[in-house]
Formats: C-alpha cells, structure tokens, sequence
DNA sequence: GATGAATGAGTATTCATTCAT
DNA sequence: TATGAATGAATACTCATTCAT
C-alpha cells in the first residue's frame, strides 16, 4: 500500500509544511540538494525527520516544491509589470525596468535559482517545470506586445531572444565579476540591444 | 602522511589516467556526477578501483581534470577561428562563423557542458576555473579584434556580451525545444543583433 | 504511568474493537504480520490510529486476539462433529466428515493460518496457544470415543496423530499443487489410514 | 547500473562468504528473519557491514542461501539412506530408520526449519525452494521403492503421504510437549501406520 | 472516547576511500 | 604499480507508539 502524504488543510499543517519548505529552499540554495540531508532539513524546520514524510513523498519531492516557491516569487514582480504596460510602449522605460526586475531577482534568489537550474540537467520534472515557465511568460510577453501595437516580425522569437539576454546578463551582473568588465557600461550596451530588437 | 597522488611520466601511465578520465567524462557527462560512482569509472576504464586514486586525490579531481579536457576540446576551434582573422573583417561571417562552431560545440559536448556548468554552482573550483575561461576568451578576442581596427566603444564589453549571446542562444538550439519558436529566424534575429554591436 | 487498555463495555465500543480485530485479520491473512502496519489497519477499520491503542496493547495485542477469533471459527464445527457423534461410530463416515471439515476450515481460513502458524516459531504466546488448542482437541475427542466404546490401545496418541494427518493432508489439499500427485487417490489412502487406527 | 554481487572463487571469500551464511543462518534461526538486521549478522560473521552487499544482493538474498544450506544439510542423509536400499525392502527397518533421520533432522535444525518454513507463507521464492524440495525428494524416494519391486497401488501417492506423515510427528517428537501424550507408544503407532502404506 | 499529526529510534543499503596482497 | 576486497560512516525512509487537541 502507498504511504499516504497529507495534503494539510488547517493552519497550523500548513505552517508546518512552510517550514519544511522554507528550511529545504535554505539548505538547497546554501549548500545544494546533494550535500543537504533529511536531517538537517527537518532540524531547521523544527520538526521530527518523520514528519517530513508525512507532507513531502521524498526528498525529491521537497525540491519539486520549492521550485514551484522559486517561480512563484522570482516571476511574479515581471508578469505585473507586463500586464500593467499600457500603449505607447516607451522600449527604453521598459528595457530598463525589466533589466532591474530580472537583477533584483537574480540577487534575492540567486543561489536558489543556480541550484534549481543545476538539478534541471538531470533532473526531467525540474527541467519541464523550467521550460514550461519560459513558454508561458515568453508567450504572456508577446501576447501583450502584439495587444499594444508591436508589430516587429517574429516577434515571439524576439521576445524570447529578448528574455535570454535578460537572463544571462543579470547572471553576468550578479554572479561573475570579471574585472576587466566595467558593468554599467555594458548595462547601457544591453539596454540599447534590447530596445533595437523592437524598434 | 598524505598519499601521494602519482603525476605519471611513463606512457603506460600516461595512458591509463587518460581511460580514467575519458571514463569519468563520458560517465559525468552521461548521467551526472552525483549518479557516477568510482567502480563504474574504473569499470569503464577498465581498471582497478584502486588505481584510480593512485592518479586522482578523489572523485572531485577527476572532475577538475575533466574540466580541463573539456575545455580544450571545447574552446579551440573558436580559438583558431579568432586568431586566423584577418582585416577587414566581414562581421556578418564573422558572426555566422561563431555561431556555427558554438552550436557545434554545445551539440558534441552538450552533457558534459551542463554537468560542469551544474557543478560550478557548488563547486568554488569549478566555478573559478569557468570564470578564468571566460576572461580568456574574451580578451583575446577583444585585442585581436582592436588590433584589426574595431573601434566600437567598451569593446571589451561588447564582446563579452556578444559571448553571452553565443552561449546562451546555442544553448537554447540544442536544448530547449519550445515548440512555439521559429529557430531559424530567431538565428537571423541573432546574427543581426550581433553585427550590430560591432558596425 | 502505564497506558491503560480500555475493555470495551458499551456496544459502540465492542463494534470498534471487532472492526480493528477484523481489519487485523484481514491484512495480516493477506499480506502477513510483518508487511502489515497499524495505520493500515486502522484505515481499514475505518477509526484513527489512535484509538487502536485504546483497545489493544501494542500491534501483536491484535495478533492474539486475532488468533482467538480463528480458533473460534475454525474449530467450532468439528468439535459440534464431534459432539454429535452417536455409538455405534462409523469411522469411515466420520473420517470423511473430518476431512471434508478440516479442508473445509483450511479453504476459508488458509491464509490466517499460515499466518499464525508462522508467527508460532517466533511467538511463545502464539505457540502456547496453538498447542493449548491442540490439547483441548484431542482430549475431547478421545473422551468422546472413549464414551463411546473405542477401545483401541493409546487411544488418546491415536486421536492426536489422527489429527495430525488431517492437518498436513488438509494443507497437501489447499496449497501444495505438487502435480505428479493425485489428490482424490491420496485421500482415498488418507482415509483408509485415519480407520485403520481405531479398528 | 546494477550493483555487481561477487561470486567468490578463492579459498578466502568462499570463506567470508560461509562466515556471513553461516551468521546468518544462526541468527534467522534464533531470533528469526525479521528480528536480525544486517548489521547483527556482519558482526557476527566478524566483518562489516558493507561486505555482506558485496557477496549478497539483499537481506532476503541471505536467507535464500541459507534456505541453500539447510537443505543441503537436512536431506542429504535421508537421499543416502534411500540411494542405499537394497531388495527386498523391511520397511520396518525402513520406516524406524527414516524417523530416526527425521527426528535428528528436526533436532538440529530445528529453528531454522521454522524460520524458512515460516517465510515460505510470505515469500513466493522460499515457497517455491520448499516445493520443488518435496517434489524431488518424493519422486526419488517412488523411483527407488518401485525399482525394488514395491507395487502397491498409488506408489507416489503413499510415498508423498508417508513423508507428510514422517515430518508432522517429527515436529511434534521435538517441538510440541503434550504432556498427556506418551511418544514412545506414539511413536510404534506410526511406525505401523507407515509400513502398513507400503505392504 | 477519538483523532491524526508528530515523534525519533531503527534499518537496509550505498559508496568514497583504504589496504593487504 | 596494480588489484579488488574490505571498510564503516552516511543517509533516505518507515512505523510502532504517543499526545495535544
């Protein structure tokens, strides 16, 4: 017989669970899934190893969770600024806005993202959950561009390549720091590369 | 006392840590470091599990050398490519040129490209030695670049975020499949979008 | 402070306390002691783990009660048999009724049977009982044929090893399928063999 | 990958193989399979506890070995006994001789008889092991008494009978003490019942 | 009485690393 | 150098039992 995990529908349940959660994102995004255990989970989140069976089927599943946290707080700020954009869309304004959106992201949830994006490479269900969520706001992005007049061809591509760039020059920003590399220079280089594919 | 880690002079030896390191490459390169045990890597290299620590400290330095294979198999090319420029140089072929070998790259040594990348996220070393890969890459492209008479402002950042552009577009080729993206033109969109950082 | 185990008065309670001990045979007949936790038993009884506790010991308590029931069920019918029996004794009708009874009894309660049985060699209680009954059996038996005018010598070893043929035959019967075997002929040999022990 | 079990060949694992078998085969017997863990059993044989995975695939792999051994012990001096019949056949001597054997079986190997023969109620395999053990043993036995000129009707029939009978007053002579029941009386009762199958 | 969430000791199994040969 | 058997610490997960509500 399976071993039933509580889905915890009162308050105090639902706490708990949170602390397990909240315990698991901590110790993923500080030392990793690999090197976290059961253990060290249930002990930050003040709870017996037991219990932690009783919400989570594995320790896999804890991760498959705390993505579904991750995505939650890391995209929900971008998606509010899309749906608010109102025409004539100002691409530098927007550029710039969504460049700070993405850094500021990149930096609240840095380690958890890396150690959410390092599991998508062997892990199938992260790595769907991470394809899924680009489509999905790729696709939310362009929708509304095309709404308010945008009118560049492929644009979905553009949007997407758009999106990339954001992706990895907020890594850049965050996470390297090649000396050589004078930032806000290459911040303006960027934003101006941005605007250029929409104009 | 330490055990001594053998820096293997004869060919013999010589032959022996590289079937230990072709192992480990295809094995990490396969299903991951975490899911890589030394048995299977000696196994495959067809040695002794004893052996392998005769020329390795621990699995983690087969992993750096890994790295370092891969690197070079990785980055010459582009290399070669970069140092056999000559002026004037047609930034269109030029791009087209980067593309190509990136995206080959990325598809022969796709695997073995995210375990590594995967680990850098943990791993200090790792991370490090990706980062000093960067910078040298950049920089020579960058000088030999200037010294064909590119005068874009910040170069250096430009090509840098040129490389982000490579990388991560090349990535996306290979990897992700969004069903919704017309790949072809958003290469075109690329190809122009890196053309016009340096005209 | 011992807990203390409630002895259900009220009906409500009894009915609680019968379903526990039936979801208890159920499972362990199916699946056996070991396989079998107390939160299963406790859903199958439709009450909450908890309260198993008020009613039983601890997760063996239910074992024994369990094998209670069986033994009630299952020699209830021979020992009316042999209550019934009017002199003259016809032996080969009454072995044909035993037999037919104990195949019956192994048929509808094999599993349990096997079950406890098992847990006889690891179980002093469960094997003191298993013997208990044998004992109660066999001396009422051989009163019985006694009263009746058998009057064949060791009466009382006769009946006990008559027994034992009639377990081992009626358990031949049920679960081995040894398939060079034929059944009806064995049994024709079994019966012929119980008659022959008390003419 | 599969985990690779080692078939030792040299005198010293053979060796490390039987110390754990043997281990093994005492602890099961006493305490029962499922009251001895791993642990218990590579402390008993003198090693660790990773050592017991390199010549077993699992726990129950042990006792399937064991299970090995017992029958090895436990019938191969009944087989002899038979092998060396010669016509024409006393089966009274025959039958004393048979329980004797049995009796001594049971003796020594008493609990261990249990404890498999208790799994063989939960585990298709053990079960399976116990069948096709009183398959072949049944089959030799016929073989032999017809090859000597037996002709009662339902050779096979009476043989497989007289075993069942054999085991169950063995089980009885050695475990069960009723103490209202004398053996030795019993026990001239079945020797009767025994030769009378066969003449 | 009743619930079911919580506990935490217990267990099988894996695997990087060592070491006798 | 080389072997591969041996080590034993580490870890995910289970489950009988308790206890706050």
């Amino acid at each position: 017989m399976e071993r039933e995990v509580r889905e915890p529908k009162q308050e105090r349940s639902i706490e708990k669970k949170n602390k397990i959660l909240q315990a698991g994102y901590e110790l993923f995004s500080n030392v990793g899934y690999y090197s976290t255990n059961t253990a060290q989970i249930a002990k930050r989140a003040g709870v017996s190893t037991g219990i932690v069976y009783g919400y989570f089927k594995d320790k896999r599943d804890i991760l498959l969770d705390v993505l579904g946290i991750y995505v939650e707080r890391a995209f929900s700020p971008v998606l509010k600024l899309i749906d608010s954009l109102k025409a004539p869309i100002n691409y530098y304004v927007l550029a710039k806005d969504v460049l700070d959106n993405a850094i500021d992201i990149h930096r609240n949830n840095a380690k958890i993202h890396e150690a959410l994006h390092s599991m998508s490479h062997t892990d199938t269900d992260v790595n769907a959950r991470f394809i899924e969520l680009e489509d999905s706001i790729t696709l939310r992005i362009s929708n509304k561009l095309a709404a308010l007049g945008a009118d560049a061809p492929n644009l979905t591509e553009r949007v997407h390549f758009a999106m990339d760039i954001v992706q990895s020059f907020s890594h850049e920003w965050i996470f390297d720091n090649h000396p050589y590399i004078d930032y806000a220079a290459m911040r303006t280089i960027v934003e101006n590369t941005l605007v250029a594919l929409f104009i």
